[in-house]
Order: C-alpha cells, then sequence, then structure tokens
DNA sequence: CATGAATGAGCTTTCATTCAT
DNA sequence: CATGAATGAAAGCTCATTCAT
C-alpha cells in the first residue's frame, strides 16, 4: 500500500458515507463513482479493495482514540473520565454512522485485517481498560477483570450506537451517556439493595 | 422457501461451522460440499443465498429463544432471573461458536433479512426487556429505559462472549456470567460510593 | 478439465481456425464468439485459457499422430515408409494450417503445457525415430542418432511447411515431400562425391 | 524508436536472459526490474512493449549475420564452408540460449515485426542460400531449391540447437555440427545405395 | 423430488501507456 | 533527458442462478 494523498483520503472517506452496508455489496466501480478517483488510481494505491476497507477503518478508528485522548483529562476522577470517554465514543460514532457501520458490519474480516483488532483496541478499548485499572488500583472502584469489564462496555456502547443509528437516526451522544453511564457506574440493582 | 427436511436442516447446521467468516466469502459451492447436498437441490429448497443465511441464523435464535424460555423460572427472584438469562445465552454461544460469528459478522444484511432483526429481538432483547420490565414495576430495580438496558446487555453478552471464543477457542460461561452479571447488577462504583 | 462434449470439441477446433495469431493475442470472448460457446462454458469445461490451447493443440496432435499410424505401412521398404510419414505430416500440415501456426507459435509455453511436449513427440519425433532405428539396425541407412535426425527432419519438415503455408498460401504436401526427402535420403553432395 | 544508447542495450540484452518465456507473460515491469532501466525511460526510448522485443531479436540477429559472415571463407570449398556456417548458427544459439528461445518463441508475431523477418533472413537463409546456389552452379552439390533447402536447415539446425538448449541445459556446437553436417551432406541412405 | 449441465452478469485486477515535472 | 504518478481499457475468471431431465 502506498502513501495515500490526504486528499484522496478525504474523498475516500467522505465517499464512505454511502456504504452503509456489507463490504461486499460495494463494488470497486462503486467506490470510484462516489469518491471520484479512477479505479485504476485506486489500486495504484491499494493492492485490494479489502485494503481499502482496512484503511478506511484504521482511519476512522485513529480518529476516535485521537478524539478520546483529548476528552481524557487525567486530572479529572475516575467517574467522570469514564462518562467523558463512553461520551466521545458515542459522538463518533453519531459522526461517522456509515463508518461505523461497516466497521461492525465487517468485524467478520478483522482476521484477514490485522490491523484492524488493534485499532479497535486502541481506540476502544485500551481508553477504558486503563481508566478501570487505574480506579481500581485507587479503591476508586469495584474489583473487575479490566479486559472482560472494558469489552463488555465497548460491546455496550457500540450496540447502542448503532441501534440509536439504525432505528432513530441519529445519536444523540449526551442522551444516551446519560441513560448508559450510570446503568454500568450504579448497576441496575435498586437503592439500597445488595 | 420451501419446507426444509429437518435432516438436511442438520447437514446444513453442522456444515454452516466451517464458515467462521464473512457469508460472503462461502460460495454456494462450499456449502454444497461442506453439507453434502448438492448445489441445485439447495436452490430447490430456497430460492437463493441469502435465504439460506436467513434459515441458518433463525434456527440458532430459535433455539436460543427456547433455551433462554427454558431456564427463565418466573417464581425464582429478579437478579437470579437476569443471571439465568445470561448464562444461557452465553452457554449457548459457546455452543454454536460458528453460528454465534457468522450472526455477528452478518448483521450488516440484517436489513435484507428482515426475520431476522425480530428473531434477535425474540432471543436476546425480549427476555431481558421483561425481566427488567417487571424488575423496575415491582421497583425490584433502578429505573432504566428497559430497551436501551437490553440492548446493552445483549452489546456486552455477545461481545464479550465472541471474544472470549477468538481469543481463548471456547467459552466459559459460567466463570463469565460470573464476571459480567455482578458487573451489571452492582455496577463499577466501589461499595459505599455513590 | 472436464470431458469435452465432441460437438463442443468440433465447434472450437474449427473457430481455431482464426487464430493464426499469438495466442495471447486471443481473448476468450474471441474464443466464445467464434465457437458459439458462451465464455463461461468454457470456464465450466476448461480451468483456463491455457487448457483450451492444450487440448486444441493436443487434439491435432493426436490427429497427426492417428494419420501418421495409418499411412506407415511396416511391410514396406524403409525408404517408402519415411518419405510416408513426412509426406502424411506435410499434409496435415496443410490440413490445419491455422491449428498448425498455433502450435508452433506456442511452444514457448510448452513448459506450461506438459503434455504437449508427449504430444508433439508422439506424433512428429517417435515415428521417424522408430523408422531411423529399425533402418540402421538393418544397416538400411547411415549411422546417425536416430533422436537428433528426427528432431532435424521435425525441424525441417514444419518450418518449411509454415513457410510455403506462410508465402505461398497453401502448402502441397507431395511437391514438397518431392524435394524434402531425396534431401535428406541422398544428401546436398553430388552424385559421386564423398 | 530514439537511439537506443548502448549501455542500456547492454542492460537489456543481459536482463532479457531472464525472459524465457512467452514474450506477453513478461511485463514492462519485469523489463524494467531485470535491466534497472525505469518503465518510464523504456518508453522514452521505445515506442512500444513490442518494439522492445523487435529490438532485442534484431539485435541478436544482427550479432549472428555478422558472427556467420565472419566465419564464412569464400575462399574454402563450399562443403567446409557449409560445415562453418552451421556451426556458426549453433554456437550462437548456444551463446544467446534466451534471446534464441525468445526469437523462437516469438516467431508467431513476426508479423507484427516486419524488419523481424528480414533480419531472421539475413542471419539464418541468405548465407546458406548464397552457398548452395554458388555450389550447384559449380556442380558441386546436388539440385536443390535453394530457397527450400536453406529453409530446411534452418529449421533442422535451430530445432536441433533449441532441443539441446532445453535438454541438456547447454548446446556443444561442434558436437551437434559433426553430426547435423553429416546427414545434411551424405544423407541417410547407406554408403553404396542409390 | 433431485440434479448435472450450462450460463449471464459482473467482479477484481492487470498492465501498457501517458504526462507533468 | 528521465521519471514517478496516474489511468483507460480490457482481460481472465467467478459464481449465483436456471433449467431440462
Amino acid at each position: 500500500m502506498r502513501q495515500v494523498p490526504e486528499p484522496m483520503a478525504e474523498k475516500l472517506a467522505a465517499a464512505a458515507g454511502g456504504f452503509a452496508s456489507s463490504w461486499d455489496d460495494v463494488r470497486i466501480d462503486d467506490i470510484a463513482a462516489a469518491s471520484g478517483v479512477p479505479r485504476a488510481t485506486l489500486y495504484y494505491y491499494f493492492s485490494s479493495k479489502e485494503e481499502i476497507l482496512g484503511f478506511l477503518l484504521e482511519r476512522v478508528l485513529n480518529d476516535l482514540a485521537s478524539a478520546v485522548a483529548t476528552v481524557d483529562d487525567e486530572t479529572e476522577p475516575v467517574p467522570q473520565r469514564l462518562r467523558a470517554v463512553v461520551r466521545a465514543q458515542l459522538a463518533h460514532l453519531g459522526d461517522n454512522p456509515a463508518l461505523a457501520q461497516l466497521l461492525t458490519s465487517n468485524l467478520g474480516k478483522a482476521s484477514k485485517l490485522p490491523d484492524l483488532a488493534a485499532a479497535i483496541d486502541r481506540a476502544f478499548h485500551r481508553p477504558v481498560r486503563r481508566l478501570l485499572a487505574v480506579g481500581a488500583e485507587k479503591g476508586l472502584l469495584r474489583q473487575v477483570d479490566p479486559d472482560l469489564a472494558a469489552t463488555a462496555l465497548y460491546g455496550a456502547v457500540t450496540v447502542v450506537g448503532l441501534r440509536q443509528l439504525v432505528f432513530e437516526g441519529n445519536l444523540d451522544a449526551d442522551a444516551v451517556t446519560a441513560q448508559l453511564v450510570p446503568m454500568f457506574w450504579s448497576g441496575l440493582k435498586p437503592d439500597g439493595a445488595l
């Protein structure tokens, strides 16, 4: 894969907005037409259609990782940080609905896109995992396996987010955060129960 | 779609074990070869490849719905019922790893398989949603949007379950339940905190 | 490669008449159009374009081998037999000009068509080699390496034959035989010379 | 076609050593990589890929023509001259195995490379044809059509030579000459026969 | 009811070639 | 003079699907 010129990367990312469905249903011709980049030029920069998908997904995941890093203020208390991270992830889903669906619809291809798993980890799991580890260390939260808990949060956040997008058409990050975070923070049990 | 003879349905379900990857990467020939059902015969029963996927997924989801219904003892207290339902879902994932991955990898096709969304709802969302509604009604748990909470649980359960399957190769339903359910029940906050 | 139905084999052989040039300049579409066999059907029977070439060439070489076997009367004296064999080869070239050129133009692909070398041996080299071996054994001709001599005859016959086809447009097997065989039989030296 | 700088010509000729197979299987990129001449630079000097082939083949044929002219001592008797010419042709084949194969594998393109036929004539046919004409004129050899005989010799020499190269890996020009020339000079008939 | 044979439609990919620098 | 970047124009091939038996 050659170094992709930034204007072209942007054209592709913009075009990806139209590829909500399964990547296999998207033809190279569609990508070429939607992005304005000639088919053969795509193959000059990418060596396969799959590599284009990988490029798009990694790009959006890197964006998310940056966004999360930006909002995560280490001077804040852990609960607020957790809320901020989740909110950033939801907001990002809401801002990139098509790419988010593309990501979810193509997790099956993750094995063929080895870097993808790492990018998902960087964008979703790692920030949460670290937060949980720090919190647990300081006694600021219950002892849980940070890995499993981070995965559970990832699943909950993405699935809830996508569901909103699919059924509502848009995603109000604040509203969803307001529901989701307390559920994770305080649990389902009624106040006062064990 | 004609009524599929049960022996053939079982052959297909068994063969599906090999189709972990994206459904589009599976050729009709592969299905025919793996199941022993001649290609043209598949077309006698199904009208398209997609219909085969739908059949397989609905079948496994109906299994799950039954399993969940079986373990959900309405005479038990809500927390135990929640635990039993989650455990049944995880156990089912562990027993049908390939189909579980097939399901997750092909959520993107859900729009083309309208019955699929309903089957997922029956198997995953509805039992939890009802439990949460009942619990909330009786004041047995915190007020949460049952729909959103059920979705969050669905996401957490399936993503954690698949992650175990992919990384560990198998899924210990009891162990994962023991971690996941308290996390949802009591939340992440340390005992005594608000 | 599936068993090719005879009608289709004939359509292909007939169509090959138009493919005098390099095989690489012939597109699958051309073959489909010229033979009336749909492109996809060609791929049902052959697994690659190269396999089609191999099929055509082996077919014509098998024809030639049969023709040679038919005219080679073992009760005749060796010189007459040699003449008959060479004449049959030239006549065959003349009857299948396009395939003959295809054969010669694609010797470079022989390495990829392993059976081709064997078919050439059966059709051209072996009959001559045997004749030379028999003749030499009986003292009916000069001691020569039968292998090399057969190769030399093969080269002379095919190159002369093709040259006639290219420059004259047709090939008079009798006339060419009448020139070529004495040259090989009596040599270039003048009568009486050493 | 621009005047090709000699260093580049040599690089190309050297690189051609790797292109034994059909010219169509050689990509411009391969030529660029093997010769070290950038792809676009090739297009600065040649106007098409075919022109590169033509250049290479004419170059080697001109070499051969020179070599033949050098060894053909007009003061020698015809038989010795014939032997010397054939030996020179075989030696040249042995010294340029890849280009020799390239030439033979691409005779089918001769029609598109009009100069090629002329170059083959100069290198292979003409010297022999002239010798035969001179010999016949002086009664030094049997009356044969010089054109046909020269073609037969060309076919025999090149096919035998290439066969040696392919099967033995190298070509002992003296040994092959020692077998081939007597066969052409004295024929296959046993001494004393008609 | 089941199937082997056949095919239309369309895919990804390749590669010779051009051109701005 | 020389070249990296870019692309138009196919090419080979695949595969879901149909159909005669």
